[in-house]
DNA sequence: ACCTGAACACCGTTCAAGT
DNA sequence: ACCTGAACACCGTTCAAGT
């Protein structure tokens, strides 16, 4: 009836994913879900890749940079970690992360906010951007995984763990006791303890240990 | 002809693998190149998931760990560069991370020497924990986003990304030059300076910065 | 036991043809 | 311009039937 436009296929699509997860999106019942033929979404849409990228960027737009002024490391702290929250309640961008693409405009934003926000804390440009990478991978990484222990896809059942690997075993409740939450905000506070203790490029003094290491509990806390 | 066994299976995966890539792999193909009917396979391997987590464990398998008794900040970082080396040359292994299973045997003895070099480093069951689960996720995201962005996958060419992102485009070359080796070592270096500089549980004294900056350096150098 | 043939229920994508 | 029908070249998986 009405002709489809890119934000109808982007609605029909987000629709799609919520409500039957990622193996019910397919270009076929996208098309359904429009009351339209499979081939019609190719007149507005190259590629399912173009289509996946649609939904990202939609869905990353809704990540918050907190105002500028902040201490740097908070600011990042809070920004990566809204970031987290955002992505995290779409499973199906851990997946589509591998297609490419998906890293291309709107997570822009928050590249420009944490390059930003380091070489004003005064990195040199190679050091802001070693870290953004660690940052950036480090986001990826705990998508994936939280995405790969989820409930209904843990692993095999091992046989022998017990003996062959008594820390692990040991260890593992500790980890399965910490929310999805803390677990991102204890790794991302080690990557920015380990990045805020290198010598700056130029800034006050030598200072390498320049804060107490309590630092990261309240960068922490000042989110939660 | 001879009767079809789980390493024959698991060879010619990896064969197909190396073969045609990630999308090359697929059942039938699999039967195929063994001379078989595609329902044959699944006598001996319930599902292709199961055929992943074979083909993910025996390229794990190849991961070295390195001898005890070193310092084991060193350790660390010489065991997981290796599964990193490993890992990098599989581009499937990122596109499979997700399906879960993947996390289960072989990967275990990575995680048991990780986790038994930071405890008996003076960290608690909690600190190691958590460590480890960052160290795990920063190598999974390297991984998936080396993919993502490995040549051939570049994501759309963004517009006006000039003026919007400034720091971006100032520092992104940066990004370029370095080589895959080097952007993980220096992101997993991060990590670990934010570690061994947390405060330990029991050790020698309340040592907070036992040492000297320049270790993060010499530590990447003792590997390549 | 081990395998085959044939089918089921799907995919993404293309393309001539319709309005 | 925008859409449809029908097809092409694939998937993973199952199951009765063969040897």
């Amino acid at each position: 009836m009405t002709p489809l436009t890119r934000p109808h296929i982007v609605a029909a699509g987000l629709r799609l994913l919520e409500r039957e997860g990622v193996d019910g999106l397919s270009m076929r019942k996208l098309a359904d879900e429009l009351g339209k033929a499979p081939a019609a979404v190719y007149r507005h849409v190259s590629d399912k890749r173009e289509l996946m990228s649609l939904l990202f960027n939609e869905v990353s737009r809704r990540i918050v940079l907190p105002d500028a002024g902040d201490d740097p490391r908070t600011a990042i702290a809070e920004a990566v970690q809204s970031a987290h929250r955002v992505l995290e309640k779409h499973g199906w961008i851990a997946t589509e992360m591998l297609n490419g693409g998906l890293l291309g405009a709107t997570s822009m934003r928050l590249s420009e906010f944490i390059l930003d926000s380091l070489v004003r804390d005064g990195l040199s440009d190679a050091q802001a951007a070693r870290l953004h990478v660690a940052i950036w991978e480090y986001l990826v990484g705990h998508l994936v995984a939280a995405r790969a222990t989820a409930p209904g896809l843990s692993p095999h059942p091992m046989a022998g763990t017990d003996e062959d690997y008594p820390t692990v075993c040991r260890v593992a409740p500790l980890v399965a006791e910490m929310s999805d939450q803390e677990r991102f905000s204890a790794g991302l506070m080690v990557l920015l303890d380990g990045a805020f203790a290198e010598p700056r490029a130029s800034h006050g003094g030598t200072a390498a240990c320049e804060e107490p290491s309590s630092v990261s509990r309240s960068a922490a806390g000042a989110v939660e």
